[in-house]
DNA sequence: GCATCACTATTCACTATGTGTATAGTGACG
DNA sequence: CGTCACTATACACATAGTGAATAGTGATGC
């Protein structure tokens, strides 16, 4: 649950109630998507549960309740352990365009497969565009600066595979050597 | 329902039954993370509930009786418009690591989350090389190789920030510069 | 003075996806 | 002829996230 554990982190600091989790979520992880209000409630109760965090107080200031959160023993515990383990990098890769690319190949032709990957690395360049554009205007804080550098190495590396594909299934469709109907 | 439009890319092809559409699924889609069977035959039972698949007769051969699914027309015209969209750049790039070292710089210090960008850099070269000699062992089958290249472009991207993060944590803990306690 | 709007704060029912375990039939092997 | 491996499915459950509804407060306009 890595969510929850994000919203632990944001209560390692003191305790907070669940509109204000949402807020300083959305406010240090720019770049990331943004939390809907439900989810950090689910989180919250499901953190409880578990008996990583408890309610310690209803407030009430300037308008409707307000339910406070802090981390229990249990919770810096786990959040601990969380903090110490790396991100396994994942030893399945899902290539969602050799996926679909091949599914495309599935259920018609070449010519659909590659008219895919054409719109796919369009759509790519759109947004790497975009992240450059961000990247390069002077007011852009540092901070989205580098969740902008993160999400252009990874379009890149999508693009090159992109590029790739897109060569090979050329080389199908003027078919001097057809062998195979799997790109991925 | 992104498995979901994999097994019907599966069914394109003809009537299968589900123990069949996993063998096939885990058989094409190499580096991928195989499907558990409970998820196949759930995701079936989904499909079935749209109007997507249906049940066309329960065999029986050498051993328990196997129910054969197809393609419906709304099936198969879902799928068609699946092929044809591409898979959206995701608008919010979420980046684990720069998430966690974050939490580590509000649960303890700069030594923590530097310990912690470590360890993930090294478990990140660990599956690089892992990658890299499955991808030069001759007899890694063509399909392999290029799931390997997808991997290996993206952990690729990951080090690359990796190492700037470290490079600004670095600099944070022998402090010249000290105004952020966001790495993100 | 009161309608309405914007903001704060939470709840709840619901959807989507995936997991784990139990069940059951068949043939092969020693 | 027991048990082992393989084929095949069903079902209850867990987990994560969504969307709309509810409710309190103060400010603004008229």
């Amino acid at each position: 649950m890595s969510t929850g554990h994000v919203l632990m982190g944001l209560l390692a600091a003191g305790g907070r109630h669940g509109y204000d989790l949402k807020k300083a979520h959305d406010e240090r992880f720019v770049g990331a998507r943004p939390l809907a209000f439900g989810q950090v409630y689910a989180t919250l109760e499901r953190l409880q549960k578990k008996g990583f965090i408890e309610a310690v107080e209803i407030e009430r200031v300037d308008g409707p309740d307000r339910t406070v959160y802090r981390l229990t023993d249990a919770g810096r515990a786990d959040l601990a352990a969380w903090v110490g383990d790396v991100e396994p990098p994942a030893p399945f890769v899902a290539n969602p365009f050799a996926t679909k690319a091949t599914i495309a190949l599935l259920v018609g032709d070449a010519d659909l497969a590659s008219r895919y990957l054409r719109k796919q690395r369009a759509a790519h360049l759109d947004r790497m565009r975009e992240y450059t554009r961000v990247k390069t205007d002077p007011s852009t804080p540092m901070s989205e600066v580098l969740a902008a550098d993160y999400a252009i190495a990874h379009l890149d590396a999508d693009l090159r595979w992109l590029e790739t594909a897109l060569d090979r299934i050329t080389a199908l469709h003027h078919p001097l050597t057809t062998e195979s109907d799997d790109i991925s």
